[in-house]
DNA sequence: CTGTTAGCGCGTTCAC
DNA sequence: GTGAACGCGCTAACAG
């Protein structure tokens, strides 16, 4: 292995000055410099960040939790956070933490062993209190889900106005019997349909408790939710489902029952998952800036980690609402 | 901070001592291992690996290399060598490519950087030659994705036996017209093509060169390569698309053109990606193994990284066809 | 502009 | 069974 130490002999420099050029360091003279480049080059040298980090007390590295990678809705947010993060001379690395609360204390030493600078959130298994009390210990970000509670920066959309609007979309096709599926689990989730009881309300639509399917998630919580409201005697016309897989588990399921999307019953999902526009039929959703929620959440990273941000703000970014084949004006 | 000579002095022993206790050495008595644990709990001593690192040259970190992590087929296969990787101490870390040759090249140098102790590839944009090179000095594993002349440990299936049970599959439905749609740019996706032609050769089928669409890939090669193969004057009545993605793009503009599947024409994907089952029709397709692939690539990992594996294995694990609904026998 | 010195936190070696 | 001393590779502070 090549060590610093080497360089400086084969340069007839001190390691000082190799370590000046390393890091750019104005004050070495050009001839020095190109020498010492030049010395690096030919013994090919690759210098030992372990040395560094232990004496800079930092990696520039960024640790993001996710639940899993096999989750597309986080991509482009990773993707937001890798930009800014190599602007700042950062790196970004993933893990899965299953959502399980182990998991994540594996990987949470990362941060208490001084291997990550810091790290980002994206659906915590832990409690908002035992997350919070980190978050006055080491730089955390929460980007989407968070608790009312949780005392960290976070990023995130408005849920409660985008599940209205996603509701407010099939009112004015005309539809007055709009189902819910959906996980309320999750404080998004729970937000969301606070929007659809804002919407259903302001219209003067009674709202029907049998039409909110609660606590099921995913493809298969879309299936389930099909299953009870086909049971119920007067039908909804039109169905918000939370997330995209849960539209795409329940229009399969309705397909199964013979009943056409968007003809029969109109389908709105959440997040413009990839698949949003790849389904047969294609689907209405509401779309996250999930970029911006990725660049946004790593520059209050940064912030944190250099001890430019003290206080734990809520940013909430714009979302959007995606009209696609899923939705139709109601038949009459 | 709290150092280890922190927890030294507040117990009334030397650093070395909490070191050993922290590493489970033997050689400490009981009475001073219990006084060293309680001063570590008061003071909630975090170790700083950083000096561990250091000291031991090593940071039982394995980088996992990752197209995108939106691709929802690796998640199995990170799962398996996360199992692995836990099992023998090392912890598991993923980054995103985007199969850009410089973000490797940044990523690379975490490993020369020694801030990891090895990297898996998924599938490297890199050409065979650099990647040879690179396993000659650092631990380097390929998973699925490798070049004939690869110079390092490969994990895979055996890609043309399995593009020749899915083919041979459409064979015995009764069709004779079998089309094929994927990317040549991959090795895994010419071995394919290698085992369509090998089935239909053993059939006495002659090779429709026009039934071929390559250098297409993804849920947009699929929409092309059904367009190209709508235009032929004899249409195919079967599709063997290498990528369940591409199947699903293929499968929308086939509905487009108001054709069943799989009553019109029989579609075959492979992967056994997570939508396979979610998508209407469900997929008939190849599953690869992939939590074993995982858990092998990481076990030759640890294996390389002790120095206990001197060879280049090519390891080739089981695939399985699974048969849904996309395929059903030719009607007449 | 450059070299010397010191030390980041830890684990290991060698005494005893 | 334990402690003292050393050094992993690097960079920051200081001196010149």
């Amino acid at each position: 292995m090549v060590t610093i130490q080497d360089v400086a002999k084969e340069a007839g420099v001190s390691a000082a000055t190799v370590s000046r050029v390393l890091n750019n360091n104005h004050s070495v003279s050009i001839k020095t410099r190109e020498k010492v480049k030049k010395v690096i080059k030919d013994l090919n040298y690759q210098p030992n960040l372990l040395g560094r980090n232990l004496r800079r007390m930092e990696t520039r590295m960024v640790l993001v939790f996710l639940y899993n990678i096999s989750n597309p809705f986080y991509s482009k947010i990773v993707e937001g956070m890798e930009t800014i993060a190599h602007k700042n001379g950062y790196n970004v690395l993933m893990c899965n933490t299953n959502a399980k609360i182990e998991t994540e204390q594996i990987y949470l030493n990362f941060i208490k062993n001084k291997l990550v600078d810091g790290i980002i959130f994206t659906s915590p298994a832990m409690r908002h209190k035992a997350l919070s009390e980190l978050a006055k210990d080491y730089p955390i970000v929460l980007c989407n889900e968070y608790e009312r509670n949780t005392q960290a920066p976070v990023v995130t959309i408005d849920n409660e106005e985008a599940g209205y609007d996603a509701v407010n979309h099939l009112i004015r096709l005309g539809h007055k019997k709009i189902a819910l599926i959906g996980s309320c689990q999750v404080r998004s989730g729970y937000e969301r349909e606070l929007g659809y009881r804002k919407a259903l309300k302001e219209v003067g639509i009674e709202i029907n408790e049998s039409y909110i399917i609660r606590d099921v998630g995913s493809y298969k919580g879309g299936i389930i939710g099909v299953k009870k409201l086909l049971a119920l005697k007067e039908k909804p016309t039109a169905l918000f489902c939370i997330s995209d897989l849960i539209a795409i588990g329940a229009i399969k399921q309705l397909k199964k029952n013979k009943l056409r999307v968007p003809e029969d019953i109109a389908v709105i999902g959440f997040d413009n998952n990839r698949i949003a526009n790849m389904y047969d039929p294609s689907l209405t959703t509401i779309a996250q800036p999930r970029y911006d929620i990725g660049k946004k959440a790593m520059e209050l990273m940064i912030k944190r980690i250099k001890g430019n941000l003290t206080s734990n703000p809520i940013i909430k970014l714009q979302h959007e609402l995606i009209i696609r084949d899923s939705t139709l004006p109601i038949m009459q």
